[in-house]
DNA sequence: AATATTGTTCGTAATTTTGCGAACAATAAA
DNA sequence: TTTATTGTTCGCAAAATTACGAACAATATT
């Protein structure tokens, strides 16, 4: 690396959402809001382990990773999938795993073997 | 949530891959190394603008949650994806990803408005 | 033996993450 | 008005992450 060399848009973003599904209860939750149409933060809540400080926390970090939305719905708040996020997560991360690993050599007795 | 209760297997390991996915260094090391046949750590950190010590550590990493693997090739070290691992990380990104979201209601004139 | 090359590990520092309980705000219900 | 319900925010603590330079180890070269 030379200087001012830094990390393209696209790999920035894809790191941001895989962060933002980094931790088991974000994934709960995202699994939970993919599978339900109510979604209350009482509900998200009841599926989790965790205290509700630490639920409303990993909502916020769903929230600023653009992943989820929520509105107010007095006395309650309503979440659900920030669609439009979601399905460039879903691009992003296609297109990633999309480029298939190279071919390893047929030759390859020792299974431990890399890249030979 | 009552007490005990805990992650499934599958969105623990999920939430495993997804958090060594996300940093835009370890994004670009494993681009590079799904299109590349020799990957010495020379070649790994000539691409990123971060000290060796960094790389290497972000290597141990991706290593710990079993994407790539490294061989001593001295005085140098070969690394590439771990095939099996990889494979397993895409199955479970992409069954996540397969849960589609929910079908939005047609007459949400309000575009903000969530799961109504 | 002395030197160079290649990466890892160590020690350190700054920041972020994860988690909790308590306090708070906002509405609804009594 | 008082009380209950629903979530967020605050303050704190422990742990993990990110980053660097320096030191080190292992092999190769002179």
């Amino acid at each position: 690396m030379i200087k001012g060399k830094k990390y393209t848009v696209d790999n920035e973003q894809l790191a941001r959402f895989a962060k933002a599904l980094g931790h088991p209860a974000r994934i709960t939750i995202l699994e939970f809001l993919l599978g339900q149409e109510s979604c209350f933060f009482g509900n998200i809540h009841d599926e989790l382990p965790i205290a509700k400080a630490t639920v409303s926390q990993h909502l916020k970090e769903l929230k600023e990773a653009g992943l989820i939305q929520g509105e107010i719905e007095p006395p309650k708040v309503r979440y659900c999938i920030n669609k439009e996020n979601w399905a460039q997560a879903e691009r992003l991360l296609g297109n990633f795993f999309a480029n298939q690993p190279h071919h390893q050599s047929e030759n390859s007795a020792d299974k431990k073997s890399c890249c030979k």
